[in-house]
DNA sequence: AGCACGCCGACT
DNA sequence: GTCGGCGTGCTC
């Protein structure tokens, strides 16, 4: 009779569903796929969420527990969710209810009513008089009742301080009757006669026709990568399709990396339209996610923007998705579930049957890849507005070169003609700190990390040695640990020093320094960037933090100080990082009056792929680049997995993927699948890592069906190793980094 | 992943 | 004599 059976996914790493009996006293009827159900496991609780109900269960009877209590009388989770969710789980071999997890806003996992904050609205009361003979003495009173009386829809709680409103008098006022509470959610804001609050900028021809692509693309699955060089004006093209996404009655969901947060790229979509914007992102607090959440699915919000996973926020009306910078690293998530926003983006529009559009600079050579396959309609832009001139690039050997401070003597009078021109300088190099190491000059002591195979590097101002790899912090040492000798010497250059040289060179103008350690404080940024906007001749030093966003018109030299990185690097996407680095940062000065500079030092200036970029540009680049991929057989030209393990002990994560290994052959020859290639298991690059032994096994495949099918019964049989046990290990579906 | 159980070292 | 280290086992 009343055996039926409840198939959860909880949010547990384990990659199985868990079954339950139904909660004592709620019919079948009651229990719909979506639900959310408190459940006892082992000895605690967990919420899970309720996948299907059937007949019978595989697990004993004596070991099915009874749920404990369902959370929703319906699904909280449209289908479209939970289908991608499932895909999701399923292409990145992760446990389906920690999926759930990474997927819903905080507050739902944690069992919170799916229902958007009640809200207190004080009215005026039926038959409330502003001259009420009661107020004759009361002036306080009298002023916040004719406050109230103002706003016919009443008037918010949370604004009453803002509209001087004293809770003291209202609630005097409620006494008397003259006002009253309601409890409501807040409105929906009233529809306007256009969607648009401001006039859309005109388009210039490439960009009138690449819209023109996009809108023809309405209404079914299409895929179009929007390549535009920096300033060609592609934030209008987005903003004139989500217009015409809105006129169509549709939603689109809008991704942003995270770094892109600057208020400016929110306050252009804001000032833009009559319609109601729900933000995801980072600085965006749980209540507020939920509610923003709550106002997409149920087709409320009518532009959803966010950052990576905010592509999991379900749509009522869904009509249009667009991801800016699609070439950017932050939208793979590097724990946990290990998702590409972007890549799941795709699958979704497919899913939904809606356009997706992919826009960058600088696109990654995987989306240049599916244009030239056909599978994305390819949309240049390749003019900048305005009729601004792209920036000239040098190649500045520094071989045999004396570096000062990491800067050049040619650099140097490059910068110093730029000041006395009046003219602002940015001057890049992707390093914090003082110095990447600290050397005894007696002994050879190198400031290693305690923790990690690498060295710590020197902050000056703070007078710390600080590990970039796992946060550990040391005073900086007078005297050499080892010999106690005086002579401790920074080695290299990170952007506090070249900030240091760079004053001591100019004092004439204020050095500005833009990372990590300099921004920390939320308006630091903002006040600083205010500074640069004012004109002056000054020196903006920074690292990556510089190449997003932000444009600074006055600037007319970029002085990019190490490019070495980008060209021997292990990783084969170093070279391509380093490119889209470079035009980015390149792309922030300059405007049509007076043409950017950008000089590149390297000690490898001839390097083939830095003359490409320097000499063709970016795509001349990417094909170059995409070739060398095509012949070593790297992606986009195979998939990979890599299979990462980590122990306390060395020589553990080894072990344990050399098991992992064997299994992996056996099942190739098992289920007889080809073109499949296990690299290692090998040592991580940095083999000790706060504190932990890393090792790696890659996993190279020249189709993704047979590698799918691999990595689905390998996952079952890893889980069942008694040697995973005692090693923390993940699979990374598609890795950006092998490290 | 949690969380418990269980068996061996340095402390009140 | 106990507090607590992490090996091992389990979660419907």
């Amino acid at each position: 009779m009343s055996d039926a059976i409840l198939r959860l996914a909880l949010p547990s790493p384990l990659r199985r569903l868990f079954d339950y009996r139904a909660p004592a006293g709620v019919p079948r009827s009651a229990l719909q796929p979506g639900a959310r159900l408190r459940v006892p496991f082992g000895r605690r609780e967990l919420i899970g969420i309720l996948v299907e109900v059937c007949a019978h269960s595989e697990v004993p009877a004596d070991k099915l527990k009874p749920a404990l209590q369902l959370l929703d009388a319906q699904s909280p989770l449209p289908a479209t969710f939970f289908r991608l969710c499932l895909w999701t789980a399923q292409y990145y071999q992760h446990s389906l209810g920690d999926t759930f997890s990474w997927a819903l806003p905080i507050l739902l996992r944690q069992g919170e009513p799916a229902e958007a904050r009640q809200e207190r609205f004080w009215h005026l009361a039926e038959g409330a008089r502003l001259d009420d003979p009661r107020l004759a003495r009361a002036p306080r009173q009298r002023e916040a009742l004719k406050t109230i009386a103002q706003h016919p829809h009443g008037v918010a709680h949370q604004l009453l301080g803002q509209l001087q409103l004293s809770k003291d008098s209202l609630d005097q006022l409620r006494e008397k009757g003259l006002v009253r509470i309601e409890v409501r959610r807040h409105a929906a804001s009233a529809r306007h006669a256009s969607w648009l609050a401001q006039a859309e900028l005109p388009l210039n021809a490439e960009q009138r026709s690449a819209a023109e692509a996009v809108r023809a693309g309405f209404g079914a699955f299409n895929a179009f990568l929007l390549a535009g060089v920096t300033g060609s004006g592609k934030t209008e093209v987005y903003l004139q399709l989500i217009r015409q996404t809105l006129e169509a009655g549709k939603q689109a969901l809008v991704l942003i990396p995270e770094i892109n947060l600057g208020p400016q790229t929110l306050a252009r979509f804001e000032q833009r339209f009559n319609a109601r914007i729900a933000l995801l992102h980072s600085a965006v607090n749980d209540r507020e996610r939920l509610d923003a959440w709550l106002a997409a699915r149920d087709g409320e919000a009518d532009i959803i923007i966010g950052t990576r996973s905010a592509l999991f926020t379900p749509m009522q009306r869904p009509g249009l998705i667009i991801i800016d910078e699609e070439h950017d690293a932050s939208y793979k998530q590097q724990e946990g579930l290990r998702y590409h926003a972007r890549d799941l983006a795709v699958v979704r529009a497919r899913q939904e049957n809606i356009p997706i559009l992919l826009g960058s600079a600088t696109p990654s050579l995987e989306s240049l890849h599916n244009a030239h396959s056909g599978r994305y309609a390819l949309l240049r832009l390749n003019r900048r507005a305005g009729g601004a001139q792209p920036p000239r690039f040098l190649r500045l050997d520094v071989k045999s070169r004396p570096l000062d401070s990491g800067i050049s003597g040619p650099m140097q009078q490059a910068i110093g003609q730029t000041l006395a021109a009046g003219q602002q300088v940015l001057v890049f190099l992707n390093r914090r700190g003082f110095a990447p190491t600290l050397l005894c000059h007696d002994c050879g002591w190198l400031s290693e990390c305690p923790r990690c195979d690498a060295r710590m590097t020197v902050h000056q101002r703070s007078q710390e040695l600080r590990c970039h790899h796992c946060g550990h912090v040391e005073r900086r040492p007078h005297n050499c640990p080892k010999c106690h000798n005086v002579d401790l010497r920074p080695v290299g250059a990170g952007t506090e020093r070249a900030e240091e040289r760079l004053a001591t060179l100019f004092p004439q103008v204020p050095v500005l320094r833009v990372d990590r350690d300099s921004t920390a404080r939320k308006d630091a940024m903002t006040s600083l960037f205010n500074r640069v906007q004012r004109g002056e001749p000054c020196i903006l030093v920074g690292t990556q933090m510089l190449a997003k966003g932000h444009h600074f018109p006055r600037v007319t030299l970029v002085a990019i100080l190490d490019a070495d990185g980008g060209l021997f690097s292990a990783d084969f996407r170093a070279s391509e990082r380093m490119a889209q680095l470079i035009v980015q940062v390149a792309g922030r000065a300059g405007r049509a009056e007076e043409p950017g500079k950008v000089i590149i030092q390297s000690h490898l200036a001839d390097h083939p792929l830095l003359v490409q970029l320097t000499e063709q540009g970016y795509f001349a680049f990417a094909e170059q680049a995409l070739s060398e991929r095509r012949s070593a057989g790297l992606p986009p030209f195979c998939h990979l997995a890599l299979l990462r393990a980590e122990a306390h002990k060395p020589g553990q994560a080894e072990g344990f993927l050399d098991q992992a290994c064997s299994e992996a052959e056996l099942l190739l020859d098992h289920l007889q699948l080809d073109g499949i290639e296990l690299l290692g298991p090998v040592p991580a690059p940095m083999e000790r890592r706060a504190g932990r032994y890393r090792a790696q096994l890659l996993v190279q495949s020249n189709a993704r069906a047979p590698l799918h099918r691999l990595l689905h019964a390998w996952l079952a049989t890893l889980e069942q190793m008694p040697s995973g046990r005692a090693v923390r290990w993940s699979l990374d579906v598609d890795p950006i980094d092998l490290f």
